[in-house]
DNA sequence: TGCGCCGGCGCC
DNA sequence: AAAGGGCGCCGGCGCA
């Protein structure tokens, strides 16, 4: 076996281009003084015969982008870099240094001094940090200097290799060999890792982050009539808060807000005694808090407006320029294929679901949106989990069944029988409907950890559950009230309710036994405020370090993620090797956790039905291998449209066919 | 002026 | 005894 570092240097990434042109390569070997520069041609001829060597080993820093290059550069690569990641030949030290950190529990932090470590465009283990931990010397002047050769290759494109100057033609040889060491200094770490640090996983990854990057690259469209329509809304909006709360100082006349200020009315509102956010070290008595929360809590007609008035700001100042952005280039969103839980993490996972953000996107010409998300997955996970680790699971008993299991917890809380309430829910019956959606987030947050208090806040905050009228004490809500700690921050609630949500606690776990025994366990190994480590089931990923609601948290979060990754992967390669597959030529454009979104094409409407099939297909599958316990409950079902929107839906014709869901004003009009 | 921290909020 | 988790981005503030 041979192992070597392979690095190119292009021409700048710009807006839409996020695989430039191909300038130079350089490559390393283990032997020192092995490393070499090659032109753009002998770089070509290094990767076609590297690639295809059953034999050899490619590691790169941030490689997925050098594979991206090289497929750019030459089509003719495309297959042979999935059947190489498929082999798992293929090797990122950032990649590597994530999954060695997740198993010590430093994930994403400065070991020296226990903060973030800060994101270099997104890199959260750049080559710098990792030449620095592995081999002890500063290489990050390179990257401040402006007039370094790695930003200006594309000077030298087409120049004779002889005739660089010295740096240039140094630079990318010291990256190489730097790359390369740092791999062999990763194995030695590992070897000294709980788990092996995670190492056997890097392949896994290495697939996810190449089918992550062609997504990167292939990027998102917006319509231009629809991202003038809405910055002509999301601005007048703005300009009308402005106006109306630049009167009582909380806005300047620049614009700017004045945070103290309205901490000021804020506190004045609550006679002094407003709500505070969780200390920290800064403000060791916290802050005044200024959610919206507390401004509708307030009592005061104005904060109150202000409460409701808060998510364009957010439209304005996060969305509208990149959106428009997408008019005239594709946008390229970022993804960071490995954080924490194994998840992944992205700028363009956060969409809003409301204000018409989502809505401006629109496919490419030829092409239609298709979205296929897994329903209830992190339930089926957790069942999973739970049959794992403690080889029984009433919630995967009920699934498997086909049972809706939100509708079971309701039935235990109310005393009835699943039979007899479920008619009921399916009718509206208010209180069925109210006792469902408790019971929703019960199920959603109780198996995190979620305790009482927090529970009655998320009922109160989603208005939709009196806790005092189950409590048949409605003349005590609001006059006896209690501190509880809502995700870190206090949050005053009704007692009787925090009581009520005591006998619910019960019963949630009387209807899912094991979740009783999985919380005894993880309070027992974080007894005194301790720390324990985490397997990820499944993927046999250690995640070090865990608080409580961690132990909780991880298995499910986690096994997930390995299961939508594995879909990811085998669409993503159907999409661009398999020419017998409906999916060829297809493209996947982001990845939510859940939820895989592509464009595909739209030429030919059996294809396209067959397309969006084929990927429900593959998912399903990928998530029962993931999740074999849970393979009938298992669902993925495609949705068309030319647009997206949170409203996309299934649509059939009688004979089954899938159609292309459309708005509804569109189908008005 | 730049940078880091913090609060707040969007999503799953 | 207590405790959903995971993210990324933005603006404001305070410090250097």
């Amino acid at each position: 076996m041979s192992v070597w570092s392979f690095d190119t240097e292009t021409w700048l990434i710009q807006p839409g281009l996020l695989a430039p042109p191909l300038v130079c390569g350089s490559i390393a070997a283990a032997a020192p003084g092995s490393e070499r520069l090659l032109d753009k041609a002998q770089a070509r001829q290094f990767f076609r015969e590297a690639i295809a060597a059953p034999d050899t080993h490619l590691v790169g820093a941030n490689l997925a982008y050098d594979l991206g290059v090289m497929a750019a550069d030459d089509p003719r690569f495309v297959a042979p870099i999935f059947a190489a990641l498929e082999a798992g030949r293929l090797h990122c030290v950032q990649i590597r240094e994530a999954l060695i950190d997740i198993a010590r529990g430093l994930y994403g932090v400065d070991p020296s001094t226990g903060r973030k470590l800060d994101d270099d465009e997104g890199a959260r283990y750049p080559l710098a940090l990792l030449v620095q931990r592995y081999l002890g010397f500063d290489i990050s002047e390179d990257k401040k200097n402006p007039k370094a050769w790695r930003l200006r290759y594309a000077e030298l494109d087409g120049v004779p290799v002889e005739r660089w100057p010295t740096e240039a033609a140094e630079y990318p040889k010291r990256d190489a060999r730097y790359t390369l060491d740092v791999f062999f200094r990763q194995e030695a770490v590992a070897r000294e890792t709980s788990n092996d640090g995670n190492l056997h996983a890097e392949a896994d990854q290495m697939r996810a982050a190449f089918a992550l990057h062609l997504a990167s690259i292939w990027g998102l469209r917006t319509n231009g009539d629809s991202v003038a329509v809405l910055r002509e809304r999301v601005e007048r909006e703005w300009g009308e808060n402005r106006a109306k709360f630049q009167a009582a100082g909380i806005y300047r006349a620049d614009g700017t807000k004045d945070s103290k200020r309205l901490a000021a009315l804020v506190t004045a509102a609550y006679d002094g005694q407003p709500p505070i956010t969780a200390p920290s070290d800064r403000f060791p008595e916290g802050q005044v808090a200024t959610d919206r929360d507390t401004l509708l809590g307030s009592g005061d007609a104005l904060l109150e407006d202000l409460g409701k008035s808060g998510r364009v700001d957010k439209y304005k100042s996060t969305y509208l320029d990149v959106v428009e952005a997408g008019t005239s280039l594709p946008i390229n969103p970022r993804f960071n294929v490995l954080v924490s839980t194994t998840r992944v993490s992205s700028d363009y996972q956060q969409l809003p679901q409301k204000g018409g953000i989502r809505e401006v996107h629109e496919a490419r010409p030829g092409f239609v949106y298709c979205s296929v998300d897994y329903g209830g997955l992190e339930l089926r996970t957790m069942a999973q989990r739970a049959i794992w680790e403690l080889g029984f699971s009433k919630m995967a008993e009920a699934l498997n069944s086909g049972l809706d299991v939100h509708t079971l917890a309701a039935a235990e809380f109310l005393g009835a029988s699943y039979d007899e309430l479920l008619p009921k829910v399916k009718a509206k019956e208010p209180l069925a409907v109210a006792f469902r959606q408790l019971a929703k987030i019960l199920n959603f947050g109780k198996g995190g950890g979620m305790t009482g208090g927090s529970l009655v806040y998320n009922a109160r905050a989603k208005d939709r559950v009196s806790f005092c009228l189950l409590a048949k004490r409605a003349d005590v809500c609001g006059v006896e009230r209690v501190v509880v700690t809502v995700q870190r921050k206090p949050k005053r609630v009704c007692r009787a309710c925090v009581e009520v949500a005591k006998e619910l606690d019960t019963k949630w776990l009387n209807a899912w036994p094991e979740q009783r025994e999985l919380q005894h366990r993880a309070k027992s190994r974080t007894y005194g405020g301790g720390f324990a480590d985490v397997m990820i089931p499944g993927a046999n990923i250690l995640r070090g370090g865990c608080g409580y609601t961690q132990i909780l948290n991880t298995p499910f979060q986690g096994l997930g993620a390995v299961g939508c990754k594995l879909a990811m992967w085998r669409v993503s390669r159907e999409m661009y090797v398999d020419r017998r597959s409906p999916l060829y030529g297809s493209r996947l454009v982001l990845m939510v956790h859940d939820e895989l979104i592509s464009e595909l094409l739209a030429d030919d409407a059996q294809r396209m039905h067959d397309a969006a099939e084929r990927k429900a297909y593959l998912m399903r599958e990928a998530m029962k291998e993931t999740t074999p316990d849970l393979a009938p409950a298992i669902e993925a079902e495609p949705a068309l449209s030319r647009i997206m929107s949170k409203d996309v839906a299934t649509v059939r014709d009688s004979s089954g066919q899938l159609l292309v869901w459309e708005p509804p004003t569109k189908r008005a009009a």
